[in-house]
DNA sequence: CGTCTATTTGAATGTACTCAAAAGCGGTGG
DNA sequence: CCACCGCTTTTGAGTACATTCAAATAGACG
C-alpha cells in the first residue's frame, strides 16, 4: 500500500471527529511518518527519551511498565485506530516510564512532541480534538483504577473480554494475567474455577 | 474578601502559565461563580448529572467512588490551587461517577461545561492550558495506577505522605487507609510494623 | 523430532481480609 | 468539670485468596 492511502487512514479517522480543509489534511498528512514493527519490536522502552506519539493503522501492543522487582505490568493494550504513547511524559523531557511492544506486524503513523506542536498551531481545531482525546484516555484509566481497587480479578476478566473480544487468540494468557494484576498461575486457576461454576 | 479579590487567586494561577490580556481576565473572572462549601458537604456526587469543575481558593477536598458493595475507595485528595473535578465524565451528558466531599470549610470557583467551551472559543490559549492540565491529570492517575499495582501498601503509604505531607492532620485514618486501597485494620497493623522495624 | 516456552497443577506460605470486641478520642449537655 | 455518647482506631482470632516454589503437561516453532 502507498503511503498516501495508509495517511488516509488517520485523515478518515480526524475528518469523522473535526472539521478539515485540504490544506490541514496536507499538513497533518506531512507531519506523520509511517513505520512498520515486527513482532516483539518495541516503539518506545522505559528509560529512555525517544518521545514518540502513534496512531495504529494495522497490528496490536502491549503497553507496560517494569517495576524494580523485574515484573511486567501491562497498562492496556492497543488496537487499530488507537494511539499508543506515553501520554504522561510526551511533551516533557523527562525519559518514558513505559514500555510498548508490538504483538504482531504492525503498521503506524507517528509524531514527536515538536511536530505535533507546529501541527496544533496551524490545525487548531486538532488542539481541542487531542484535548478530547486526552480527556477520554483519562476516563479509560479511571474507570480502570476503580475497577482494580474494587472489583476482583474474576470481574476485571469478564470487563476485559467485554471490551476487548478475542483478545484471547491475540495476547498470550500471561500477559493478560498482567493486565488484570495477577500471576499466571492465579489466571490459570481462575479461569478452572469459572468454568466450574458455569456448570454448576 | 470581596468576589474579585478571590478571583484574583485564579487569574494569577493561569498568567502564570499563560499569557493573558485585560480581556481575557475580565472574561475568565466573569465565567466563574464562587461557592463555599462547608464541612462534609459535597460539590458532585455519583449518579447526579450536575456537572462542575472547580478551582480550590481555600480547602481540601476527597474525590472518593463507591462501589456494589457500599465501600468507599478515595481516587485522590484536592488541595489549594488544585483542580476538582470529574475529569472522565465532565463534558459528557453522563453522570459522574464520583464524589467530591469538602473535608474542611471551603472556597472554590466553579464552571460547568458550557460556560468553559465558551470561554475556550474566547480565549484560546486556555484550551491548550487545559490539555495540559488534562495531561498532568493522567500522569498523576497513571503514576498512582502502577504503583497501586506494583508497590507494597507500605511504599504508598510512604510516596503518599512524602507528597502531601501533614496530610494526618487533616484527613482521618480511615480515608488514607482507602486512599491506599486497604482496609483502616490493615493500615492500623501497617503502621504498628513500621514503627516496630524503624526501632530494630 | 526435539527444544523452548507457556500453561497447568500441587502443596505450603503469607498477607490482607472478616467479624468481633476493646480501647481511645472528641464533642455535647448536664 | 465531668459523664456520656458516638465515632475512630486498635487489637485479636480465624479465614480466604493469591502468592511462592516446584514439577508436570501441553503447545509452538524450527
Amino acid at each position: 500500500m502507498n503511503e498516501q492511502m495508509l495517511k488516509q487512514q488517520l485523515i478518515h479517522y480526524l475528518a469523522e471527529r473535526i472539521m478539515l480543509s485540504e490544506e490541514d489534511k496536507q499538513a497533518i498528512a506531512a507531519a506523520y511518518s509511517i513505520q512498520t514493527l515486527k513482532r516483539k519490536e518495541f516503539l518506545f522502552e522505559q528509560g529512555k527519551i525517544c518521545q514518540t506519539e502513534a496512531f495504529i493503522l494495522s497490528g496490536t501492543f502491549r503497553v507496560f511498565y517494569c517495576d524494580q522487582k523485574g515484573l511486567e505490568h501491562v497498562l492496556y493494550f492497543a488496537f487499530k485506530d488507537w494511539w499508543v504513547g506515553d501520554m504522561a511524559s510526551f511533551n516533557s523531557t523527562e525519559p518514558s516510564g513505559l514500555n510498548a511492544q508490538a504483538l504482531e506486524e504492525s503498521v503506524i503513523l507517528t509524531i514527536d512532541p515538536i511536530k505535533k506542536e507546529e501541527l496544533f498551531s496551524r490545525v487548531p481545531a486538532l488542539e481541542r480534538l487531542f484535548r478530547l482525546i486526552i480527556q477520554k484516555h483519562l476516563a479509560v484509566l479511571q474507570k480502570r483504577f476503580l475497577l482494580t481497587i474494587s472489583a476482583t480479578a474474576a470481574e476485571r476478566y469478564l470487563e476485559l473480554i467485554r471490551r476487548a473480544p478475542g483478545i484471547e487468540q491475540l495476547v498470550p494468557q500471561h500477559q493478560i494475567a498482567s493486565y488484570l494484576g495477577i500471576l499466571p498461575e492465579s489466571f490459570s486457576r481462575m479461569k478452572k474455577q469459572m468454568h466450574q461454576q458455569k456448570k454448576s
